[in-house]
RNA sequence: GGAGAGGUGUCUGAGUGGUCGAAAGAGCAAGCCUGGAAAGUUUGUAUACUCGCAAGGGUAUCGAGGGUUCGAAUCCCUCCCUCUCCGCCA
C-alpha cells in the first residue's frame, strides 16, 4: 500500500511510475487525493468540536467543585449539540477513512527505476545466464516419466489420496526432499538468516499484511470453518512475525528463514506447461526474508539475489537471471528478479525462486516501522526470496543428471542424501 | 467442549466516574559523580492523525466495537484473545 502523504506531494511521479507497471486509472489517484483532502477537513472539524466538548466537561468538574449546580445546567445544554455534531463528523470521517483505504489498496507498488517497461513474461530482461546446458541422449525423460522409472515420485497415489497437484514422493525422493531442506536451512543459516518454523495456518490479518489480501484472495485455501487461509508461501507467516512492530534500527537488517510447504490454488492452469511438478498444489519452499532499512535495501535486495545464485550454482544447475519488466511482476513489488533453472528434458527454463523488494509496499500494512536513537519512527523495507522452491528443483536434478546409471547427485547434497545415485 | 480468572505504556504493575497519556518500580537514553566502571543521583523516555515555517497546539488510543454520562481505563452490552481447572487428545 502507497503511503497517502506520498501520493498527495508527489502526483507527478506516482502517475509516471504507475504508467510502467502499465496502470492507466489515473482518476483513482485523484479519486485518493481528493478523499485524502476531504478526510483532512473532516479530522480538522472534528478535532475543533471535541476540544470544546473536551473543555465543557473539563468546566463542568470545577463547577461540581464548586457547588455552581445551575452554571453546569447551561453548560449541559449547549453540549447537546457540540455532541450531536461529533456524531455526525465522527461517522464521515469513519466513512471517508474506510473508502480512502478501500481504494489506496488497489494502487500497485511503484517500480524501482531500473525496471523496465514491458507488458508480459517476454519484455523481462535477462541479465545473467550461468553454467552450460547439458546435452542429454536421445532417449532421455521429462521428469515425470523418470520418477515413475526409478519410483520415487507417485503422481497417481496422490491423486487417490488428494487429488491432482499433491505428489507423493516415495523412497530416495522423500529422502531427496529431506536433503534439500536441510541443505538450503543450513546454507542460510551459514549466511546469517534465523531459522523460523512458523505456522502454516494464517488469519485475515496476515493475509493482508503481505498483500494477499483482499486482491488475491481466490490464489489461497481457505480454511471456512475457522476463517484462516493455508499459507502460498512462508512470506506470510514470516514478514508478519514484525506486524506491529518497531524495531531498533541498529537491529536491521533483520535476516529470518523458514522452511514450510506452501499451498496454491493455481485456478485456472492446466495443460502440459503444468505437467509432473511444474506445478503444485502443495509444494515445499525454503524462504529467506528480511526487514532492512531503506538507505539499504537495494544493497540487501542484490545480497539475497547473489545468496540464491550460489545455491545454483551449488547445485551445478545452469541457471539464469531475469529482471521483471513493469508488466510481469507482482504488483505488490517494487523490483524482482526471477532465477530459472534448465530443465534439459523439457528444454524450458523452469522459474524456481523470486526475490523481490517491497520497499515500505508491506510494512505500511504491517505497520513495521524502525526507530534509530532520535527521530521519528518510520517505516522499514521488507524483502524476501525463495531459495529455494523445491520440486523444480528436483524437475531440473532429475532432467540435466540423468545417465545411463541413474541420476546423479551433485556433491554437495551427497552429505544429506546419503546416496549419489539415484538407481 | 464445560467452569472460572483476566487483558493497562518496552516490561512488572497501580488505578472502580472528573485534576489519567495514565502512580510506582524496572529497563533504556542523556547529564552529574568517577582515573574508568559499578553504585548513587537528576532529567528524559508511546503511537497515529491533524494545524503550524518553527516553537508549539489540538484530537484519538488503557484487547476490539458499541452504549450510558456533561465527562469512561474505571459502569453496561457484544466480540476477540490469554491463563487456570475439568473433559478430549498427538
Amino acid at each position: 500500500m502507497l503511503q497517502i502523504n506520498y501520493i498527495r506531494e508527489n502526483k507527478e511521479q506516482v502517475l509516471a511510475r504507475l504508467a510502467i507497471k502499465n496502470f492507466k486509472n489515473f482518476n483513482l489517484v485523484d479519486e485518493i487525493i481528493h478523499l485524502d483532502e476531504n478526510r483532512r477537513q473532516t479530522q480538522s472539524k472534528l478535532d475543533a468540536i471535541s476540544a470544546e466538548a473536551n473543555l465543557a466537561a473539563k468546566q463542568v468538574g470545577d463547577l461540581m467543585r464548586q457547588g455552581k449546580k445551575e452554571a453546569v445546567e447551561v453548560i449541559k445544554i449547549n453540549t447537546s449539540a457540540l455532541k450531536e455534531q461529533i456524531k455526525t463528523l465522527g461517522d464521515e470521517l469513519t466513512k471517508l477513512e474506510e473508502q480512502l483505504q478501500q481504494q489506496l489498496v488497489l494502487l500497485p507498488n511503484l517500480p524501482h527505476i531500473s525496471v523496465p517497461k514491458g507488458v508480459g513474461a517476454d519484455d523481462n530482461e535477462i541479465i545473467f545466464e550461468h553454467g552450460v546446458k547439458p546435452t542429454l541422449a536421445t532417449n532421455a525423460l521429462p521428469h515425470w516419466e523418470l520418477a515413475v522409472k526409478y519410483d520415487i515420485i507417485d503422481f497417481e497415489l496422490g491423486n487417490k489420496i488428494t487429488g491432482a497437484g499433491f505428489p507423493v514422493y516415495k523412497g530416495k525422493g522423500a529422502k531427496l526432499q529431506r536433503a534439500l531442506i536441510n541443505f538450503f536451512l543450513d546454507r542460510a543459516e551459514a549466511a546469517g538468516y534465523s531459522e523460523v518454523q512458523p505456522p502454516i495456518l494464517v488469519n485475515e490479518a496476515s493475509g493482508f499484511g503481505t498483500a494477499q489480501l483482499p486482491d488475491k484472495e481466490g490464489q489461497m485455501y481457505h480454511v471456512g470453518l475457522d476463517n484462516l487461509y493455508l499459507i502460498p508461501t512462508a512470506e506470510v507467516p514470516i514478514t508478519n512475525l514484525y506486524r506491529d512492530v518497531i524495531v531498533k534500527e541498529e537491529d536491521l537488517p533483520i535476516k529470518n528463514c523458514g522452511y514450510t510447504p506452501c499451498f496454491r490454488r493455481e485456478a485456472g492452469s492446466y495443460g502440459a506447461h503444468v505437467r509432473g511438478l511444474n506445478r503444485l498444489h502443495q509444494f515445499d519452499k525454503v524462504e529467506i526474508v528480511q526487514v532492512a532499512h531503506p538507505d539499504q535495501s537495494y544493497q540487501v535486495h542484490d545480497e539475497m539475489s547473489k545468496y540464491i545464485q550460489n545455491l545454483l550454482q551449488a547445485l551445478e544447475l545452469p541457471y539464469r537471471v531475469l529482471r521483471l519488466c513493469g508488466g510481469d511482476m507482482s504488483s505488490h513489488a517494487a523490483l524482482t528478479f526471477d532465477m530459472e533453472v534448465w530443465c534439459a528434458a523439457q528444454a524450458r527454463w523452469l522459474e524456481v525462486s523470486s526475490v523481490s523488494n517491497f520497499e515500505t509496499f508491506q510494512s505500511n500494512r504491517l505497520k513495521l516501522r524502525f526507530k534509530g536513537k532520535e527521530g521519528k519512527a518510520q517505516l522499514a523495507h521488507t524483502l524476501n526470496g525463495s531459495a529455494l522452491a523445491l520440486p523444480r528443483i528436483v524437475a531440473s536434478l532429475l532432467e540435466n543428471n540423468q545417465t545411463e546409471k541413474g541420476i546423479r547427485i551433485p556433491k554437495v547434497l551427497v552429505p544429506y542424501t546419503k546416496f549419489e545415485w539415484i538407481d
